[in-house]
DNA sequence: CTGCATCCGATGCGATACTG
DNA sequence: CAGTATCGCATCGGATGCAG
């Protein structure tokens, strides 16, 4: 056991704790809960890709952060990189299977975010309009 | 329809595309892609809560940032808050219906952290390792 | 093509103090 | 208890230039 958890959830059988700000799960949760992460992780989700066509994916990524977030996942296992011996190099990245337990739930968020966003334009109006009201 | 798809992913019958960087599914994973929005989400997932009871729940988080949490949360319709009216004002804030579409993604993210910490950290520990030797 | 280094403005966020 | 306001530092992240 690492930390106990606080709130009266269901203790994690591994002993960490994303709740506690010490915990490496902590530390963890602090790089796949980014958007550009969950984003390449989606991205990589079916197929392998190379540097500059996942750039080229994701809408406004910078090379300086795609690169940073690949590093990371390389790091933490979830990425693989892997040179060919061409001229010019090629480089691709892809899944590890520790990756791959992973993307279903970054897809989860983000497909959930497409469909629901009728509801949170709705939402955002009432709140809007509600406020806009009060300050009268 | 809003922005084409540019990766071969299923299309979204909704229209919406996360990987566009202007489409407004994007705004809304920048908010729920987000490390304390997911704690905040996932705190709530079973019971609501006051103020300051998430705050001591979810550590290191500061009533700064926890309020904008809330506050983005309440607006994109995914939280409600309650204010009761007693002496003192107690306000407690509870998931939504929308909101509670979210959450299982929500804690499937939390819970992989946790559940894989060993694994990401045996990779960790490569990694390194493998930097230190290359770099001799 | 695939990066890394640097500059630098924008934003995030903790600390602190104050209101209802 | 439940916030809001302000300050100041730290990090994020885009733009540019350069290297392998």
């Amino acid at each position: 056991m690492v930390t106990p958890r606080k709130p009266p959830l269901t203790p994690d059988a591994s002993g960490f704790n994303v709740y506690a700000r010490e915990c490496p799960a902590r530390m963890v949760l602090d790089r796949i809960g980014d958007k550009w992460a969950l984003l390449v992780l989606d991205r990589l989700r079916h197929d392998a890709a190379r540097f500059n066509a996942i750039r080229r994916d994701i809408g406004g990524i910078s090379q300086k952060v795609l690169s940073q977030v690949l590093k990371n996942l390389e790091r933490d296992g979830l990425v693989l990189r892997t040179v060919h011996a061409t001229v010019p190099v090629a480089v691709t990245y892809s899944l590890t299977p520790l990756g791959e337990t992973l993307t279903q739930a970054a897809a989860s968020l983000i497909h959930w975010a497409e469909s629901h966003m009728a509801q949170i334009q709705h939402a955002q109006r009432l709140y809007d309009d509600r406020l806009a009201a009060t300050s009268l």
